[in-house]
DNA sequence: TTTTGAGTTGTTCGA
DNA sequence: GTCGAACAACTCAAA
């Protein structure tokens, strides 16, 4: 054919592409587009640095495409009308999309099948959501079994397998699109400069050599005051970096590895690959998930829902100060660590016995990686309402979990710096120095840093009351 | 159809 | 300080 639309949504990259390998044996000349749609950009889950990561992304797309001979064109509005429209002008004959497998892109992409040429491929996952099934043919709800399915299921994984980026694109001058909106801009404290070049760049850096960090994921990766992990999830959420290059690399670390360890680290890393994965099913398989519990046991659940308690949570003032240090951390970067994750998600959850959904949303509003699948997944299981999800009696204790995961308070300190002057000995619990000692370091608690919001003791049994009321109920 | 083994990431309490 | 049990049964997946 001569014509077709290369439609970007969530696949940033020209390497190991599938819709753009397929878009360019197919077509004389390719229009790769990205569309502004209203709904995805003014929504309530929306977030502002993940936005502008995401306009840095496209002006690099862009500018790796100017290299070879092409352009990004840039609409604004309602995806399928902006798309008939390019077509009447351009001629297309086709559009090729990778396929987004989330409840809001599906319902979008089906509409627009029903009247435009529309072809999809597979990518976003490097198994599509409809292959990993139980033996009776339904979708796995728990982990393990899954992962085993997704492991035995055999998939292309020597690194000549990816599909190489195509040396020259093809595409019609004039195509009148719009610039892409500068605002909001990139803040510097957000440590991910976007684009294809630097993903694979982070991805080298994590996986390549005899010394690579993904070696030590195992032991390291639970610690937040290290950096161990591969700070690769906003690339991965974006596709500037397929899932497959992913899986590839840490396969062949882990043949390259020279002992068990280093094996051991490759493989978990693998497996929180297998869990994007899992939880991009889940949502695929079970939609409502993004409304309510998994679990409709918990739909009894009383929650106190604080609005007080809520904002001390949301702006780092709580008194406990590896929840500040990480709600802090989140509102500067677009980040956070994984343990932090889950430490801050309990609390919230099962201290301060605030609906999921509302932890759920701001973190929406700031990761960077934020995703709809992984994001709902991990607060279901904190919340103990999700498919495998953790036992109701699973709370964490915000300050066991600082000493293990933190031990010198260097996390902390980072993002808590009025409590820099508090001995290593009290920097998971200031609140318990002793009034002279909080003199003599010169941080009072109440004054220089919040006292303690909640007495853990009591929100834990009300917790453990509420949960069981919730379950006797049904 | 029934049976069997297993299930990401913790905490607290009492011996 | 260390260790094991309790937390609570329940559901899932496969043979």
């Amino acid at each position: 054919m001569k014509a077709a639309i290369w439609w970007i949504r969530r696949d940033l990259r020209l390497a190991d592409n599938e819709a753009l390998t397929a878009v360019c044996s197919r077509a004389d000349t390719v229009i790769p587009t990205f569309i502004i749609d209203p709904q995805l950009v003014n929504g309530r889950y929306t977030g502002e640095k993940r936005l502008a990561f995401l306009w840095a992304g496209l002006r690099a797309l862009d500018a790796q495409l100017r290299e070879r001979g092409s352009y990004l064109v840039v609409r604004e509005g309602a995806p399928l009308a902006e798309l008939a429209a390019l077509r009447q002008e351009t001629q297309a004959e086709a559009i090729f999309v990778e396929e987004d497998y989330s409840p809001y892109a599906g319902r979008r992409d089906k509409a627009i099948a029903a009247e435009l040429p529309l072809t999809l491929t597979g990518g976003v996952t490097v198994h599509p959501p409809s292959t990993i099934l139980k033996t009776n043919g339904e979708p796995y709800t728990v982990f393990t079994p899954f992962s085993k399915q997704w492991r035995e299921r055999p998939f292309p994984d020597d690194p000549g397998s990816l599909l190489p980026a195509p040396a020259q694109i093809r595409t019609p001058a004039h195509i009148a699109g719009r610039p892409l909106p500068e605002k909001p801009a990139l803040p510097t404290a957000v440590p991910f400069p976007a684009g294809e070049a630097e993903a694979q760049r982070r991805l080298r850096t994590f996986t390549a050599g005899p010394e690579a960090p993904i070696y030590a994921y195992g032991a390291r990766r639970n610690r937040m005051d290290l950096d161990g992990t591969a700070q690769l999830s906003p690339y991965l959420r974006f596709g500037m970096l397929s899932a497959r290059q992913a899986v590839v690399a840490a396969r062949e670390a882990w043949h390259q590895a020279s002992h068990d360890n280093g094996r051991h680290g490759a493989d978990t890393w693998l497996n929180e690959l297998i869990w994007r994965e899992f939880y991009i099913s889940i949502l695929y398989h079970f939609p409502y998930v993004l409304k309510g519990n998994f679990n409709r046991t918990y739909d009894a659940l009383a929650w106190d829902n604080d609005a007080e308690h809520f904002a001390a949570w949301q702006n780092g003032r709580t008194g406990y100060p590896i929840i500040d240090a990480a709600m802090r951390q989140l509102a500067a970067t677009g980040w956070m660590h994984n343990r932090a994750r889950m430490i801050v998600a309990s609390f919230l959850v099962k201290d301060l016995l605030i609906d999921w959904r509302w932890g759920e949303r701001h973190f929406m509003q700031h990761l960077v990686d934020g995703d709809p699948a992984a994001n709902n997944g991990g607060w279901q299981w904190t919340a103990g309402t999700g498919t495998d999800a953790a036992p109701y009696f699973r709370i964490f204790n915000p300050t066991t979990q600082s000493k293990k995961f933190d031990p010198d308070g260097r996390y902390i300190r980072r993002w808590v710096p009025e409590l820099t002057a508090v001995p290593d000995a009290h920097i998971h619990e200031p609140a318990a120095m002793p009034p002279d000692l909080q003199k003599q370091c010169g941080v009072i608690v109440g004054r220089d840093y919040p006292a303690p919001t909640i007495d853990r003791q009591k929100t834990r049994q009300r917790t453990l009351e509420a949960y069981k009321q919730a379950r006797e109920a049904v």
